[in-house]
RNA sequence: GGUACCCUGGCCGAGUGGCUAGGCAACGGUCUGCAAAACCGUCUACAGCAGUUCGAAUCUGCUGGGUACCU
């Protein structure tokens, strides 16, 4: 049997240094689960992998995206279950990290098989979201798919469109594509998960949004500022610097923002996480234990 | 030294006698299609003291701190 081993972990935790000393153990490839590394213009405040690191194992899936395409977890699954599959001719284990829990769980667990809204369909609710509110859309969605009304977050703007799109665009309720179901998978699967004391963490990742800003992320901020309302940067790091741009903040305000919102997202990865009983769980300094526990010799 | 104004929770900020503003942060959580997204919950403060009043963040006095102007 095959196995995939996925190393996660919050932001800033260390993930990209053990994945390498894996990767180059077992002569295997790395698939990166980072929603924005995927992105080609976004490599210093994403913390992509460098050159160097790129030279010592091959990775899939970073910067391969050009701020303007349109991607989702749906399509993230596909994609890498479609990589993996010549990944195992080659291989008998893979590597698989990154911190976008979506996309983590995409492949671990599946995702259901919804049809890609059309951009039609997508731009039409959207723009009666933005002048009618959310209120006459969740009405709507009552009478649509009744089922789904009961236990969405009718506060949540994206769930509510998002189920409207597809009852619109297939004709049938959201809720009948929505099986829930967890897909099994032609591998095994080892979960790895790495974490750190929250004070380590949060001296981590404020360290690591300076070094960024010495590496030139205001430049390429500057880059792509004029794509920046495009979802792709919605992102830590882009976004406030944007708004230094646009001359709202001060720049050293525009960089502790990016740290407090790095340290924020750090967290929420790690309320997703924890709920995942099937990871193993170490701090970065027990790397031998790691190995010990993939089998590999130390 | 004098005069005026100000002092609200970690921060910003509304509130002129009874009805726990709100926002941000912090902390906890939700999560199956833009997820580094979106959303939810928790956090009862009015500088201190004394008084007026049935009742004070709101009125009065004193003390402390700050700001502005005057001599």
């Amino acid at each position: 049997m095959k196995r995939l081993l996925v190393l996660i972990g919050p932001t800033g935790v260390g993930k990209t240094d053990l994945s390498l000393t894996i990767a180059e153990k077992l002569q295997t490839e790395i698939i990166s689960a980072d929603s924005r590394q995927m992105y080609a213009d976004l490599k210093i405040g994403t913390a992509a992998p460098t050159i160097e690191q790129l030279a010592r194992v091959k990775h899939h899936f970073v910067g391969n995206l050009q701020l303007t395409d349109y991607y989702s977890a749906a399509r993230y699954e596909e994609d890498v279950m479609l990589r993996l599959e010549e990944l195992f001719l080659r291989h008998d284990q893979v590597v698989l990290t990154g911190g976008s829990m979506m996309y983590v769980d995409a492949v671990c667990k599946g995702i259901d098989d919804i049809p890609t809204v059309d951009a039609e369909t997508r731009s039409f609710l959207l723009r009666r979201y933005e002048s009618e509110g959310l209120e006459p859309l969740c009405a709507e969605l009552k009478l649509l798919d009744p089922e789904y009304y009961r236990v969405v977050d009718l506060k949540n703007s994206k769930r509510v469109l998002h189920a409207l799109e597809i009852c619109y665009m297939t004709g049938k309720t959201y809720t009948s594509f929505r099986t829930r179901q967890q897909k099994k998978r032609p591998f095994d699967i080892l979960k790895i998960g790495l974490s750190r004391e929250r004070e380590e963490l949060y001296a981590r990742i404020n360290h690591r949004v300076d070094l960024m800003m010495a590496d030139g992320l205001l430049e390429e901020a500057r880059k792509v500022y004029p794509y920046k309302h495009l979802n792709s940067l919605n992102t830590v790091g882009y976004k406030e610097l944007f708004r230094y741009l646009d001359g709202e903040w001060e720049l050293d305000f525009a960089v502790e923002k990016i740290k407090q919102n790095s340290r924020i997202y750090s967290r929420k990865q790690m309320t997703w996480f924890k709920r995942d009983e099937t990871i193993n769980w170490f701090h970065p300094s027990q790397d031998s234990e790691v190995l010990n526990l993939i089998g590999l010799p130390l």
